[in-house]
DNA sequence: CTCCTAACCGAACGGTGTTAGGTTATCTAA
DNA sequence: TTAGATAACCTAACACCGTTCGGTTAGGAG
């Protein structure tokens, strides 16, 4: 080879995740990320077709986390259970990117992958296909919509901003000390109470 | 006054939203809107502050649609569904907006006298604070992840490309045809399951 | 008729993603 | 040992972006 290599695609995706840790999405551009790697922002288009198709590959880098394999044993709502945490946990972790997958339903390989499993497994538990469709897209919802995650975070510490204006309020400027366990107590009441609702209409 | 103005802050937030609907989010560059306006770009700056202002005053616009009268009645049941139905019908109305609404908890002052009422409407109907605070999260998370509604559109026309890797997913293909349809049928699952989980823990 | 002032424009600043062409350093083959 | 090939990286530029500054213009008020 001509030169040792100081970048590699992988470098690069992990670089990129960190600045939008970091920074958030808008935090993230082509040219900081080439900074940040110690080369200009040209170099990186030897190993990235586009800034777009980088973040693809860094958010399917987040879901390859997410484990369907609770479907495996046959018992759909631990199926869901189990997925739609694992699911979310992998989007919590980076939560400033969920953004991003919000502007693509980014139907990647690896996605359509557990989207099978999650299907199948709900299939053959007795549910019709239509029935298992929509089940997996209420999963979905369930899931991203508690990933981006934007009731408690961004209230006011101020406690005299709520008082007097919302009556039913008042004790809103706690939430942000405990924002982080309320959004994980509502997403077990959301995933929950979907769950038992589901049930009541089960097959089998 | 010394020139009868071209513009205005309403004509201003008309014309992008038609573009956003038109374009995508991306689509929206204040050169553009400018332009379609018959004007130059630094004429919008007078009547408004910014681009993200701009965008934040036309999603205001889209939620003020939302309807919370739905608890007026005192059935926290219905209050759900309908203010549940309301505010989808909102974003799905204008769904290019909805990653921006993913971006930032923007707590918008009308924002909070919805999030007020709902919130007053459960615990009237007695559940505890908490549990009004979880449910409120809860229906947004439906509601945002339906908006997203990431799941029905972008699948393949191609019948080819889905048969022999995902056995399960053998009809993708038609998704698309009857997205829509599958989008709200899912909605109203998720939707409903939900209520009738949370049935199950109701007071009272 | 003059002055005031709100509305709009032209040009620029610093930033963005991306590309074309050039340089450099190492590995291979003669 | 040296010449060539070539991958890795860089320089410079393009077209766009949001935003600001200073100017021009057109109408109403005195």
């Amino acid at each position: 080879m001509p030169r040792s290599p100081i970048l590699s695609a992988s470098r690069i995706r992990t670089a990129a995740l960190h600045i939008i840790d970091r920074d958030g999405l808008d935090g993230l551009s082509m040219r900081k990320l080439a900074s940040e790697l110690g080369v200009q922002a040209a170099s990186l288009y030897g190993h990235v077709s586009t800034k777009d198709d980088l973040l693809h590959e860094v958010a399917a880098g987040i879901l390859e986390r997410v484990d369907v394999s609770g479907f495996e044993g046959g018992d759909w709502r631990h199926g869901l259970r189990s997925c739609a945490r694992s699911y979310r946990a992998a989007l919590a972790a980076h939560p400033n990117i969920v953004p991003f997958l919000a502007y693509g339903p980014a139907h990647r390989e690896a996605s359509l992958r557990r989207l099978d499993v999650v299907h199948g497994g709900l299939v053959s538990a007795g549910w019709s296909r239509r029935e298992a469709t929509m089940i997996a897209a209420s999963l979905m919802y369930l899931v991203f919509g508690a990933a981006l995650s934007s009731f408690s975070s961004g209230f006011s510490e101020d406690q005299t901003f709520y008082r007097d204006r919302y009556p039913n309020l008042d004790k809103a400027h706690l939430l942000p000390a405990v924002a982080r366990e309320l959004d994980h107590d509502s997403f077990e009441l959301a995933l929950e109470a979907f769950v038992t609702g589901l049930a009541a209409r089960a097959p089998g």
